[in-house]
Order: structure tokens, then C-alpha cells, then sequence
DNA sequence: ACGCCTCTTTGCGCTGCGGCAAAGAGTGGG
DNA sequence: CCCACTCTTTGCCGCAGCGCAAAGAGGCGT
């Protein structure tokens, strides 16, 4: 497992933007650092939110279940991103499950630590305000996608956000830099995994990506932003 | 058209909990009516986020445009219902187009005024991000409903959804208080007006549902639920 | 009252994609 | 090095529901 420790974490974290240095310690003196091994949840969906976190390493998706065990995945957390946001106000459950897809380190405040700094620094509240905006409006165009896109539209759409988030340049193109399975990417894409599967092995064809167990890498962007937005009707 | 007034409107506003008097003759007085005819845009999609609202009188829906002019229909919003929220942390554009289905009055406050207002009263900030977390939940949850079920479930549940907001107790059941096409419908669901009204028939059919031009009455709420939460894998 | 316009219903054919099943390919543990 | 397990590919089938088209039904303005 990598080391927790990054000490300019918070300096580049959103949700402390505006705040001094002296806010930054107080911030830091009160969180305290949780480790989460691949496949561990850090809360669950309906579960009463205790703590508001800020991810430090590592990878964690954030998923919807059906009472029948079905799984969306609502979006990937990266370093230097929050979670458990609904924390910073009181009383409010969970709206969805986070599980670490890597060995992850994160700095976590409990429910009366964060409403405590977020009154001394009104900022930090508005900051968690404005992120949440930008993650409502996510969610909403996810939907729409949803409602109006064909497949392969799809899977470009919640591939392209996988390069945007976690893309690594390598040789043979952009890595995305965790285990992504195509059982993963059905569940963001909305549809199942061997139509994922049948998509990407045609996109491979095509020079587009290229696929191993758990692994995909982009080998040509353009192409894929192309399906993603032109796609005139339907192929 | 109706009367904008409601003396009592900002003591029931959830946005507004917690403030005392002064604070609420404050944010009155900082505050500007606004009133949309039916089918006027309170704000659309990308524009820069301005003003932040709370409505008096009437019905909004918020919806998401596609590039081709599809439409999607995010939620509805109510009397005494906030929206806008996203001006009240600064430099984001609205998420979706907010439009009035009937006539309606809204008291709106300038980014500026709402600003100042949450630096004066901290309670403002985190009561709308309380507004916004149960609404990322709601449309989280919609989303996986779109990955997972049928059309009739989606279908019913959407009505379930109508039918908790704007519902309104008459002789017959519960009519939906505000004018909704199948087409409308449709956009809530993730359908076709034709599959709508397909699948609303078959209901009228069996008696759980009322059917009018533009109106829909609920006869059998159970039946509803019963659908929406049931229907074990297809039928 | 009439005509126009929008909303709604209904039939029919087609197909995208989900479901099932089974084989193949990597990976990690013992 | 082998075994077991998980992840992935691929073929085939079936059907839910979308698209198109056209007729019917309210409602509204004049």
C-alpha cells in the first residue's frame, strides 16, 4: 500500500479554497486518517452520514444498489477529491455506497468537527455547496444520457469521463490508472457487460482502444469524443 | 392569474429554517418578485447562474436539453420549493432549464443578495446544501431506476413521484394538480409518449388510473405501488 | 358553432440489445 | 506447476418497446 501522507493535500483540495493557514491546521488537527483496502466500504447507502472525507490515494466508486443487488455506478472519487459531502449538513443518510477499488488512504472529519470548522469558516461551506452543484449537474446529464443516447454512445460517454478523470499518458495511449472491468463500465454506461464487451472488442478493431483483463487503454481520443458527440442518429 | 402574496411564505421555507425574524424581514427585503406566464423560462441550461428563487404560487419543471432538442425532465418544483440553488455559490452556469407549466410567482434574490445573506446567516448555506444533497440523492436514485427497470416500473414510479408532490385529494382520487401530457410524461420516465400511452390505458383498463386531456387522477395508489415496487422480474 | 391546433390513441413492423449458455484467457494461491 | 476462480469473449435467440403513420378527440379562439 502507498504511503497516506501528502502534506500539500489540503492546499489543493476545493472544499478548503479560501481558507488561511491557520484555518488548514485547524482543518488538519481535527481530521483524523482512515484506510480503506480494496474492496472495503467506507459507508454505505442509507446509513446515516457520520463523517465527510477527502480522498488522499487511491480510487473509490460510488454506487446506487437495487433492492435486488443490481449496481449503478453514480462516479469514481480520485485523490484530492470529497465525499460523504451530505455530512456537512445535519441529519441526512447516504445517498449512495462508496467502495474502495484500490488500497486508498482518506482525511476524514466526523459530522460535529466538520459543522464546527464549516461555522468558524463559512467558506468551506460554500465551497462543498459549489461541488455539489457541479455533481447535481453531472448526475443530471447523466440522465439525459440515459433517456436519449443509444449504447455505444453511452460507453464513449462514461469512457471518455474515465479518461478525463483518471487517465495516465503512456506509450500506447491514456491508461486508466485502476482495474476497470467491463462489468464496471456496464454499470456506468447503463447497460450489461457483453454489450460492453462486444463494443470495446469492435473499437479495438478499429485501432480505437485497447483491452486487457481489467485494463483499457485509449489509444485514439478523437475517435472516441466522435462517437461520443457526433453519431449523427445512430451509426 | 393568482395572487403572488403568501404572508407566511418564508416562515415555511425550508431554505429560510432557523432564522429569526430579523434575518427573515431581511431576506425579504432583498428579495424581488418575479413572475413567469405558462411557458416562460425562468433560467435556461449553461446560462450564468444569476439569482436564486423560492416559489410562491405555481409549477416549474426543470429540464435537460440534448444538442437535437430532446428533452428530459429533471424534476418538477413546487410552492415553497428553492431553485437556482447553484447561484448561491458563485461563478457556476445553471445546470438545466427551469420552466413554468402554469402561471406562476416566484421571490428571487440576485447572486449578490443571496451572498451576503449566507455570510450573515450561516444557517442559509447549509440549509440549501441540504436541499441540494436530498435533490443529488433523488436524482442519483433515478438514474439507477433508468439502468434497472422497465418501462412500466419506470413509469409508475414517476407517477408515485407526481403524485407525492402535486397530488390533490378529489371525489374520484388523487388528480394531479397542474396539466401533464403523456409527452411529459414520457420525458420523466425515459420513454415514448406512445409507449405512455400504451401502458396508461392498460391502467385506465384496469381501474387504477383516470385518464383526461392533459390530467391524470390516481384512483388506486396501491396498485400504483404495487407496480412501481413489485413486479418481480418482468410481468 | 365552426375550424384549427394540439394532444392522444392505436396498429404494425422492425431491431437494438438483453438474456442465456458455454468456451476461452488471465491471475493468484497452494 | 497445477488448479480454481474470476474476468472476458462470442454465438444465438427472443422480445420489449421504439419509430412511423394515421385517425380520433378535446379545447380554444373568433
Amino acid at each position: 500500500m502507498q504511503q497516506k501522507h501528502d502534506p500539500a493535500l489540503l492546499d489543493a483540495v476545493d472544499v478548503f479554497e479560501g481558507l488561511d493557514a491557520k484555518g488548514r491546521d485547524k482543518a488538519l488537527n481535527a481530521a483524523h486518517w482512515r484506510k480503506m483496502a480494496n474492496g472495503e466500504r467506507a459507508f454505505e447507502q442509507d446509513a446515516e452520514a457520520e463523517a465527510f472525507y477527502v480522498l488522499s490515494v487511491g480510487r473509490l466508486k460510488v454506487t446506487q444498489v437495487t433492492a435486488e443487488g443490481q449496481e449503478v455506478i453514480v462516479r469514481y472519487i480520485g485523490p484530492k477529491e470529497m465525499f460523504g459531502c451530505v455530512a456537512v449538513c445535519g441529519g441526512l443518510t447516504y445517498p449512495a455506497t462508496a467502495t474502495a477499488v484500490v488500497d486508498s488512504w482518506a482525511l476524514g472529519w466526523t459530522r460535529a468537527n466538520i459543522a464546527n470548522l464549516a461555522e468558524s469558516y463559512p467558506q468551506v461551506a460554500l465551497n462543498a455547496m459549489r461541488t455539489m452543484g457541479g455533481r447535481l449537474k453531472d448526475t443530471q446529464a447523466r440522465l439525459r444520457e440515459m433517456h436519449t443516447e443509444r449504447v455505444e454512445r453511452r460507453i464513449a460517454h462514461g469512457i471518455a469521463r474515465l479518461v478525463a478523470q483518471a487517465g495516465r499518458r503512456t506509450e500506447g495511449g491514456i491508461l486508466i490508472d485502476f482495474p476497470v472491468s467491463r462489468q464496471d463500465i456496464a454499470e456506468l454506461s447503463g447497460t450489461t457487460l457483453h454489450t460492453v464487451s462486444r463494443t470495446l472488442t469492435a473499437w479495438q478493431e478499429r485501432g480505437i482502444v485497447e483491452l486487457g483483463r481489467q485494463k483499457l487503454i485509449v489509444r485514439d481520443p478523437h475517435a472516441l469524443v466522435t462517437i461520443a458527440d457526433d453519431l449523427p442518429p445512430k451509426g
